[in-house]
DNA sequence: CAGTATCCTCAATGATACTG
DNA sequence: CAGTATCATTGAGGATACTG
């Protein structure tokens, strides 16, 4: 997901699968708050967990989660800065999620040796066709 | 999350939350997985769970949900045409993903009455601040 | 019924450099 | 240390119309 963060979720049944989506879409979202599930870090202590985050989207992402209630963001007031980010209450009910998705990649990343990219040129056609 | 779906997952230990989400991501995926924990799905009936998709961005999901093996297409060689959806096996496994979302969704949905948006203007800073 | 075909927009992400 | 500030990209998602 990406575009309409939280939509209106006046559907059903969906939503509410929408509606917990629309919170850890985001490319890192997920990723960060599992990360948090293990207790407090610092900004840059995120980003030696996850490799290739650029800071630009490393606070977006963070000042999304915290916007959303799910984060915690603690400034101390001293020189050098430090800053901790840490599960709120809510964002620790989470971690159902969080430990449900980090399951099944443990279970499956095998499958993923060679992405696809899911290139039409490359389709590997598993659909069946039945005669009626 | 949105562009570069499964990227490589040389990462540690955040990659198998990656990986996961990775294959929902996409706006409808989650959803569509979601409706077809309840059995067999026809195009049509996939529409009308899921309101406001059009037809290309559900043909666009289902057919990257089938290329990733997490769901089967069935193409019923009658006039008019006939083809289903229904969860693969791998897909199967991705159960208590979704009834995660769902079960926090449905606890916590009251909480997105008037969606934020992240709109920086109406930014309600939740930072705590500390004195070193 | 189950899709395709086009065209288009913009928001999400990235690269790079700079700073209190 | 913990970010900002700019600029650039691109592709996911949408709108609309058409079809075997």
């Amino acid at each position: 997901m990406a575009k309409a963060r939280h939509s209106r979720f006046d559907c059903s049944p969906g939503c509410s699968v929408e509606a917990a989506i629309g919170l850890i879409d985001g490319k890192w979202k997920s990723v960060i708050l599992f990360h948090l599930l293990s207790g407090t870090l610092r900004f840059n202590e995120i980003r030696r967990h996850i490799v290739n985050v650029t800071p630009r989207m490393l606070t977006n992402q963070l000042r999304e989660l915290e916007e959303d209630g799910l984060i915690v963001r603690t400034v101390y007031a001293q020189v050098p800065p430090k800053v901790e980010y840490s599960l709120s209450e809510l964002g620790r009910t989470m971690e159902p999620i969080l430990l449900s998705l980090k399951g099944w990649g443990d279970a499956n990343i095998s499958l993923f040796g060679k992405p696809k990219g899911h290139d039409p040129r490359e389709r590997a056609n598993e659909t069946q066709r039945v005669n009626a």
